[in-house]
DNA sequence: CTGAATTTTCAAAATAAATTGAAAGCTAAT
DNA sequence: ATTAGCTTTCAATTTATTTTGAAAATTCAG
């Protein structure tokens, strides 16, 4: 396969991907564009690449932004603003997991929390049953969330080696 | 808050929560709703409790079962059929990472291997840099995939135990 | 300050996804 | 073999999401 053809199918089966994961199609392409990409484009360039308009370009890039993925790069002597792609995986991985973490998993435990108070009789085989479940998410949960923090916090080696350490 | 009022506050949560995660809204009020539910209940009960059609009720059950994590039961004497769900939620949490890595994670990292062997000079600036980025991509999927292996394979107490030792 | 270049916004349009409901398909009892 | 009771299917409709593109806002050079 040419390098042309295999950033062509990146670009597209990443997008695909994204769909499954609750991100909108067009941002994780223009994300991996911006991956493949060796040197800062322009929304220009992004337009023209996967055809798609200056205002969609305009609005996920800046989402990306948000999520930390994407920066602007200031070319001196160009007027024009250029944007570039983290390249470093570990980074891309932690950046999102930290982002979704915060705005869906931390509210989510923060519900079931509230939920797990439920009034009445905590032997109520209806009452004891919702608490059970409810309960057992939460500690799921937390648990998850806290080896993300450790994950996070770790380098990428410690990933590693403390998977393959589990293998023995 | 009374029983009836959070169980209702889980179900629409959970299913705004899906939706963040790629599931489909009412899929998850669904599942919520069984989560909740001590005894089996019949697609009728679902229809009136979330207000959905039957048809609608129908395919989302036949896509949980797809999940395994609601099963058919069959109540003697009774004609109708009843669906209760997996209550474990450690068990709902490996059936569900189990099948995404199966549907998401692993055509992922064969594409990305087919993509590794893009053709010509390896010292190219262009092609280094795609395979060193898709090289990434696959090497941190692979990790991610044994990391999730194993703990299928676990116990929940593993988790829970490993997750504190790290803390030490 | 002026205006050309560029970015941002957002209502309207297009597209994609979910939902309905009625018809067709089963199943089990008689 | 018939039929009432229940389940499944799927084309049509509704709803939700994404995309467009032109206008407004911003930026910066002269």
């Amino acid at each position: 396969m040419k390098l042309t053809e295999a950033k062509q199918q990146f670009i597209s089966s990443w997008g695909a991907f994204g769909t499954h994961w609750g991100i909108n199609r067009t941002m994780a392409q223009i994300h991996a564009l911006l991956l493949v990409s060796v040197d800062p484009i322009t929304q220009d360039d992004i337009m023209e690449q996967l055809t798609i308009s200056r205002g969609n370009v305009n609005m996920n890039i800046r989402d990306l932004i948000g999520w930390g993925l994407v920066e602007r790069v200031i070319i001196t002597g160009e007027r024009k603003e250029y944007f570039t792609a983290e390249k470093d995986i570990w980074k891309v991985a932690t950046k999102i997991i930290k982002e979704r973490k915060k705005r869906e998993l931390d509210p989510m435990i923060k519900l079931l929390a509230q939920l797990e108070n439920v009034e009445g009789d905590k032997k109520d085989k209806d009452i004891k049953q919702f608490t059970e479940v409810i309960g057992g998410i939460k500690k799921l949960g937390s648990q998850a969330d806290k080896l993300l923090d450790v994950m996070v916090k770790a380098e990428e080696n410690w990933f590693t080696g403390s998977v393959l350490k589990i293998f023995k």
